[in-house]
DNA sequence: GTCTATAAAAAGATAGAC
DNA sequence: GTCTATCTTTTTATAGAC
């Protein structure tokens, strides 16, 4: 890696952590130029304003919560169902319980994007990957004769709500035994009789 | 109302709208003082510094979002059981609909509390009453024989995460209906067998 | 690429007149 | 109570040397 490159690295994760730590408006081109070890006119060689690098960490933030990132549909079928279904909602806790900064960064995007059209309509793709996703896992589900038929929108949508607020919950500490609500939920949408 | 009291309340209720339109962060008393048509100084005769002002809004903000703002247990019988339950989400969900600030402050709030001792204890008795509150209201439920008496934890605890996290997705404006959305997840804690 | 120096604007806050 | 004037600090950002 050439020295640029290293230091390009360096602006950015310094900035991500401090996004979480302070938050995006309090985070200042001098804290990251500290804490990387370089002046602050230097950041603007690789980030042309803060804006930019705003922009920079949104997009990196973005491609890490895809939908795509977590679930793939074939991988369900009528045998592994629910057991996927639970094990990759379990993927997801663990990732987000293992990053520390990772649901308070998006918290803070979130919040910008809901003031600024810029980023609105990024998230609100992935936000919509997530609910069409659901619901065609759902209705796979219900093709395979695994889960129920009737309400899949609405149970889909309660699913992606539930995952994703487990990360709001979080940023608390509450202490909750988020596997087993992940577990209740994915229950709830299983068919009974088989 | 004295003419002080109107000056008071216009500027927590500017605050509280520009909190909501900037953020916590970039809302100052500049911007507060020229929309309320005073100038910068007279607003720390009403709030002695900026982190007083955010204190005091904190304060109002979580007095608006008690369970006990919401939910009494005594109202929920054997007969009305699920029907009151759907029609309690739905007057939160109506609340958070009809004030578009609401859901930003609370999320900057959330972010605030997330970073500092003085917040999260506050908010945590908030989001703890909530969670014990749905518990003690599944208990009931159960005692009646209108809802399983299995997992009663852990269900509450969906509840929970699911009408907390409507604001969250109400936030991105995100076509959801989400009264139906309640409506299913009030269904898998009903009992079927009755 | 990284630095020093510096500009321009705006922040939070106080002093003191009225 | 509300104002004008002002202070101090910090911000984003640029110019230009090395």
């Amino acid at each position: 890696m050439k020295s640029s490159e290293k230091t390009f690295t360096a602006i950015v994760e310094t900035a991500y952590r401090m996004f979480s730590e302070y938050g995006i408006a309090k985070t200042t081109y001098s804290m990251i130029a500290e804490e990387v070890g370089i002046s602050k006119p230097s950041i603007y060689y690789y980030f042309k304003s803060k804006e930019e690098l705003i922009n920079y960490i949104f997009e990196e933030v973005c491609k890490a919560i895809e939908f795509s990132a977590f679930f793939t549909l074939k991988n369900f079928t009528k045998d592994n169902f629910k057991d996927e279904l639970v094990a990759v909602g379990f993927r997801m806790i663990e990732e987000q319980a293992k990053d520390k900064h990772f649901n308070r960064v998006i918290q803070e995007y979130l919040l910008l994007a809901s003031r600024n059209k810029k980023y609105i309509q990024r998230f609100e793709m992935v936000q919509q990957e997530f609910l069409v996703g659901f619901e065609d896992l759902l209705k796979r589900g219900s093709d395979l004769g695994v889960t129920s038929s009737v309400n899949v929108h609405a149970k889909a949508h309660m699913l992606a709500m539930i995952l994703d607020n487990i990360g709001n919950f979080m940023l608390l500490d509450v202490k909750i035994d988020y596997k087993q609500v992940w577990i209740e939920a994915v229950a709830t949408i299983i068919r009974d009789e088989v």
